[in-house]
DNA sequence: AAATTCCGTTAATTTCAATCAACATAATTC
DNA sequence: GAATTATGTTGATTGAAATTAACGGAATTT
């Protein structure tokens, strides 16, 4: 999915994988690997391959901590940030 | 920036990086070093450790070519789909 | 249709990432 | 504050990824 959407920025730019390598500062076979999807290829050329593109931008949608909504629930149900501390949970009367 | 987030999605989940490599299937270096954002590290860990925290949704969204606008820009500047085919350019009379 | 460019494949070699082990140092929990 | 748990660090070993080189076919261009 990933590998294939750096195909079609790639092919849409008329950019060949050989020229696409040079840029990133690979060979062509690990960008023929990204295209097709080839999980062990690192990350660096990934990302790499985003910037090239124009496309780099896009990454830090990934995991933000602010679209993370099941995080923020787990962290707030923790630390309730709001008033009424953990204090008088326990008092006794 | 991608292994910080993970990071931080990691701990409001309460989860160690050893219990995180253990479900993603490397060992606890590889955690530790996508979250210091080594970047040779191969992009089948990240999403895998996305995957498990839950997060892996946001990938569909990055080189998406939907969203690439300066591709959609010169893909149709290359073939204009629309009325008026590259038919009578050189019509001579 | 001839020539050139681009891409896929293979095999051999090299490089480096990942693992493992052992220990040190936080940081939590009780 | 003791014990447990979590993370960082180092060095050695192993395995896999990346490179290189060479060839073939496909696709473009002229």
């Amino acid at each position: 999915m990933l590998g294939s959407n750096i195909r079609t920025a790639r092919l849409r730019r008329r950019m060949p994988q050989a020229e696409l390598a040079r840029r990133v500062g690979v060979s062509r076979f690990v960008v023929a690997d990204m295209e097709k999807g080839k999980p062990s290829t690192g990350i660096a050329a990934y990302l790499g391959a985003l910037w090239t593109l124009g496309l780099l931008e896009d990454m830090a949608l990934v995991g933000d901590p602010d679209r993370d909504e099941e995080g923020k629930i787990l962290e707030r149900a923790r630390s309730p940030k709001t008033a009424r501390g953990r204090k008088s949970l326990s008092d006794d009367f």
